[in-house]
DNA sequence: GTATCCAATTTTGTATACAATATTGGATAC
DNA sequence: GTATCCAATATTGTATACAAAATTGGATAC
């Protein structure tokens, strides 16, 4: 937005910082999905009052990375295969959206950033780094912001963090992240302005990732269900 | 999302009334853009504490309804017509899934549902009921929760909430709003199942508003620009 | 008369204290 | 041995109290 950043709760920074903790452990899966969030422990082990890590805790609920049932606290969020099949539909919706605002009109500037950015993707690729697959996200989440459109990167921002939850939940355990020769073949067609092309593999693009996010079938995906397999199993 | 609502931020009732109220007040533009929101006033009059008007404020600024600068309180949001435009911008690529996903796969139920809201806004377009914006814009919002899509509906209800306050800055005082008739071509088209029809005319559609909604010139959007109008024309 | 500086006031930012609700563990009844 | 109920505990929901920052108003100097 045009006067304050927005998406920016409040504070010149402490329950900004506790929120900034808490994301990142969640999208570095330090917290895995489920992992309940006692405003206390968090609040003593950071140093902060209750208060604080609460505003937290109510601003990542906003951004679906955090589920608040009422009286009996915060956790991390665990999307549905359902969510999941949703959030890619939008992203598939959004970042078309993307890539026909950029084709042909990224600056010399720009290419080069988005160069350095897949290699920085390369190279923890190739160093098998941790933070391989963060970065194949921020991908999106650079070319999103190039657009210039505020709303726009906000919700690509947003969608690849659920993202990361669904790949976390449903998702190959090492499954491979996005291939950086996709992201450089998107870059290229860019390039060139061809704006048919950059939206097919844009599109191709984001199937690929949903397929490998969304690997497991149907089943169990709820906790009644998994239980009733078990269940099952023990003849109960 | 599938465990929890999500967006519904926390507690049983009393943060979320306030949020709900002060959401309606501001969409009613019984609070304008631009209007301050002290904390304590505000909880005063609704018989609250600070503590819960701050949430709801929080809440209020995560949906970009509210600008939340630190240490000097909060407003009403007052976005830029740059907002305005990529608002709408995003609008046209998820509205464009919405048809796409609900073309030919209306049940009769929904369709009935639909065809009662449209008739529901002739009522208060004839009544010249000032609510009759508000259903216009309650109709996108009923669509995008057809898709069974929540996050796909939860986006494109952020969006018409924003366009309300695009509309009331930067629309023409008594722009008519949504022509009933376009949303009963498009309920048409859904239902005879025809894709590229309902495409074209949502994507017409949201143009119309879109060109409804930012009327007015590029000039003097922000407020040092606007003072420097008056600035020029007193001859400081 | 204008501009600058300082103090008083107001409003936000944060922590803590209290109230209400949910969970857990054990005890009792069958 | 199992199930049910109740009390103790822990955690959330809310209000209030205190600290910090910004705005406002007046007073003084030029």
């Amino acid at each position: 937005m045009s006067s304050t950043d927005s998406t920016k709760k409040s504070t010149t920074s402490k329950s900004d910082a506790v929120y900034r903790a808490l994301k990142r452990a969640i999208l570095d899966q330090a917290l895995a999905a489920g992992t309940k969030l006692p405003e206390d422990s968090i609040g003593e082990r950071l140093g902060v009052s209750r208060t604080i890590v609460r505003q937290a805790l109510a601003r990542l609920n906003g951004e679906g990375l955090v589920e608040l049932r009422a009286h009996k606290g915060a956790c991390v969020a665990q999307p549905s295969l359902q969510d999941g099949r949703d959030i890619f539909a939008v992203r598939q919706a959004l970042e078309a959206l993307v890539v026909d605002t950029l084709a042909g009109r990224l600056t010399p500037q720009q290419v080069k950033q988005l160069e350095a950015h897949v290699d920085a993707e390369d190279a923890a690729r190739a160093a098998n780094s941790s933070h391989s697959i963060q970065l194949a996200g921020e991908f999106h989440v650079l070319l999103a912001h190039l657009t210039d459109n505020d709303m726009l990167a906000r919700y690509v921002t947003e969608l690849v963090s659920r993202s990361s939850l669904i790949l976390s939940l449903y998702g190959r355990p090492h499954s491979s992240d996005c291939a950086v020769s996709e992201h450089r073949e998107i870059i290229h067609a860019l390039v060139k302005g061809d704006k048919k092309t950059a939206c097919s593999l844009m599109s191709e693009h984001i199937s690929a990732i949903t397929t490998r996010a969304l690997l497991k079938t149907d089943s169990g995906k709820d906790f009644p269900d998994l239980l009733a397999a078990y269940a099952k199993a023990e003849g109960l």
